[in-house]
RNA sequence: GCCACCUUAGCUCAGUUGGUUAGAGCAUCGGUUUUGUAAACCGAGGGUCGUCGGUUCGAAUCCGACAGGUGGCUCCA
């Protein structure tokens, strides 16, 4: 099928390269059955029943045949068939009998493509001429398993993936940029900046903060809250564990009864439940007292410890843990006050956001007809009506999902793309009927009725871990001086007494200003020194010698991604302090210096 | 949980087809040096080769189980 537009053409090229790789596979391992092959995000998979598991070291080989098939291949010849005539011709494989019925029950024209000497079962989409596929811009990348229609309880199928581009050029970028991404790994920048430790005999998932990862979490968590306490929402503290009651009367329980963990009380045989959100808690501190319609909204905001016992091959450095923070915030509103604090929340995310350097995307996850939702349909669709108003009037850049919601009601979720283009799910706007019901939580209305609240969960960073893993990687963990673990490396020049003497009294004074500080005075050269802070991309170096101690003034050495006006200048000692200071105070990413 | 692959010193990695006391760089420690903007010099310590079991005269190397990890699948409130 021509096609004029450049993003269908790559399209068609990747698909008709997956129908290149089942040609080659099959003909390459007897017995090996292709299932399906569509075109990917910058590539293209295809899946095989393999009688034996192919592993990826034989990627090369098969890359290399398929380039051999290629030549021989020309036209994509389109066949219409019957559905038995379709049966007849892939009684080898189950898999595409399958289909076969399936479409022959929705009554779907099933058509054959051919190209060389190979059929697929296939519904369109190709090049036109095999000669439009460019030999040197694919490359297959990865073997993996998968199950058959994507379910769990079928079998388990290998799938082989290619990239594919229209040039050798794309593709080589495309590498790169896959390069830069590894190099910017946090789970790789965690351990050379000494951020997070994972430990086996404390347990998978659960990362443990070293001090200076622990300013990063403190500093984004701090952040968070400040800029709700901003729009009036007031921190409170919640255990981390509640007995398994709550959860059933949440609705927790039902839903994901198996990533519960489970705490036992040896004394008295309850159960309690580590707590997987926070929710009901915050429920019960808005229950505890008779509410006014005049005191709403209640928002209350915490960043609390959750714990989820994901399966152990989800796991995936600080982006997929058992133990997590949220920072988590719970409005209780009237009917009529919900676009008011909705706004709100999505106005602090995008401050939020702008600071951090991220651009933001709107996703609203509106529930789908499957069950597995709680609530009745008509408080769903009242609340997805308001989320969608909502995003009109604040002019979102917005797609609508469906299926995507949480099982008490529709959200918003904040999609950020970070320095590579990758887009991330970060912060999260969730109206909720459900929770207030099941609580029966209430207020006493002007008239001296009582009306029930409504719940709007937000959470801005999302999970502390999670958007570290995002922002380490976006940041490549050069960070900004507001949040960099370490902001001033003292570095002297020999060990002599003054030189340590003044060393130790701008530390001081660093320190008084709440400066993170550190003074490295070993017995190393300079350059030495000059490298180790830079290799921990600490923002501010200073050399400290006899220069310094005679002038009083420091010639800092600055990071080079932070911009600055006057790089050279001299400062003193007070001056540049208090200025790295200020940066710091106001969050912003370059320096006055 | 499932499929493929991986696990050698704190880190990054060598270690031939199974064959004596398992190596290097960085880091650490000790000494010399007292250093001026990205790596001073010399020396030392550090490993039950992820764990357990098996095959073998002999295992880091072959086989199995388990643990942890990587890439996917499934899941993701």
């Amino acid at each position: 099928m021509a096609n004029n537009n450049p993003d269908d053409h790559i399209k068609s090229v990747r698909h008709s390269l997956a129908h290149l790789l089942a040609a080659t596979v099959t003909e390459l391992y007897p017995g090996a059955k292709n299932s399906i092959g569509p075109a990917v995000e910058n590539g293209f998979y295809q899946d095989f029943e393999t009688p034996n598991p192919i592993s990826d070291e034989e990627l090369p080989k098969i890359e290399a045949a398929m380039r051999e098939k290629l030549k021989t291949w020309q036209n994509f010849t389109r066949k219409e068939v019957s559905p038995d005539e379709a049966r007849k011709v892939f009684d080898w494989n189950p898999y595409k009998l399958e289909l076969i019925d399936d479409f022959a029950k929705e009554d779907k024209q099933i058509t054959l493509y051919t190209s060389g000497t190979f059929v697929d079962l296939c519904r369109g989409g190709h090049v036109e001429n095999a000669s439009e596929i460019n030999p040197k811009a694919f490359k297959l990348t990865a073997v993996s398993g998968a199950y058959w229609r994507g379910d769990q309880t079928k079998q388990q199928l290998q799938r082989i993936y290619g990239v594919a581009f229209e040039t050798e050029d794309e593709l080589k970028k495309y590498l790169q940029m896959m390069e830069e991404a590894k190099k910017r790994d946090h789970r790789k920048l965690g351990q050379e900046l000494d951020l997070f430790v994972i430990s086996d005999i404390v347990g998978s998932g659960l990362p443990l903060f070293t001090p200076r990862g622990t300013v990063l979490r403190e500093e984004l968590g701090r952040y968070t809250q400040e800029i709700r306490s901003k729009r009036g929402f007031e921190r409170v503290w919640t255990p981390n564990i509640a007995k398994t009651d709550l959860y059933k009367a949440s609705g927790h329980w039902d839903k994901f009864g198996d990533e519960l963990f489970l705490v036992k009380s040896q004394e008295t045989n309850d159960e309690f439940v580590l707590r997987p959100m926070n929710c009901p808690h915050h429920i019960q501190i808005y229950a505890s007292q008779p509410r006014s319609y005049k005191q709403l909204p209640i928002k209350y905001m915490e960043n609390a410890g959750d714990f989820r016992d994901e399966k152990t091959g989800e796991l995936h450095g600080l982006s997929r843990v058992r133990s997590m923070t949220q920072d988590d915030s719970h409005a209780f509103v009237r009917e009529d006050q919900i676009g008011q604090v909705a706004s709100e929340v999505v106005d602090a995310a995008q401050e939020m956001y702008s600071q951090l350097d991220m651009k933001l995307k709107f996703r609203l996850s509106f529930r789908d007809d499957g069950d597995g939702y709680l609530g009745d349909m008509a408080l769903w669709q009242r609340a997805q009506g308001m989320i969608e108003d909502l995003a009109k009037e604040n002019k979102l850049d917005y797609f609508i999902a469906e299926g995507e919601a949480a099982f008490y009601g529709p959200k918003i979720d904040f999609m950020a793309t970070d320095a590579l283009g990758r887009e991330w799910q970060v912060a999260t706007v969730q109206i909720d009927f459900v929770l207030p019901q099941r609580f029966e939580l209430e207020y006493s209305t002007a008239d001296g009725g009582v009306a029930q609240p409504v719940m709007v969960h937000c959470a801005l960073l999302g999970t502390i871990e999670r958007f570290l893993s995002v922002y380490i990687e976006h940041t490549g963990g050069k960070f900004p001086i507001w949040n960099a673990p370490e902001q001033i490396r003292l570095a002297t020049v020999n060990q002599e007494y003054q030189t340590n003497e003044f060393a130790d009294k701008i530390l001081a004074q660093a320190k008084e200003l709440g400066l993170r500080v550190n003074l490295d005075n070993s017995n190393e050269s300079v350059g030495k020194k000059i490298r180790n802070a830079e290799l921990m991309k600490v923002p501010f170096t200073v050399v400290i010698g006899e220069k310094e101690i005679e002038t009083g003034e420091l010639m800092p050495r600055i990071r080079k991604d932070l911009e600055v006006n006057e790089k050279h200048e001299p400062h003193t000692v007070e001056e540049f302090l208090k200025s790295v200071a200020n940066d710091a105070k106001s969050r912003v990413s370059k320096t006055s210096l």
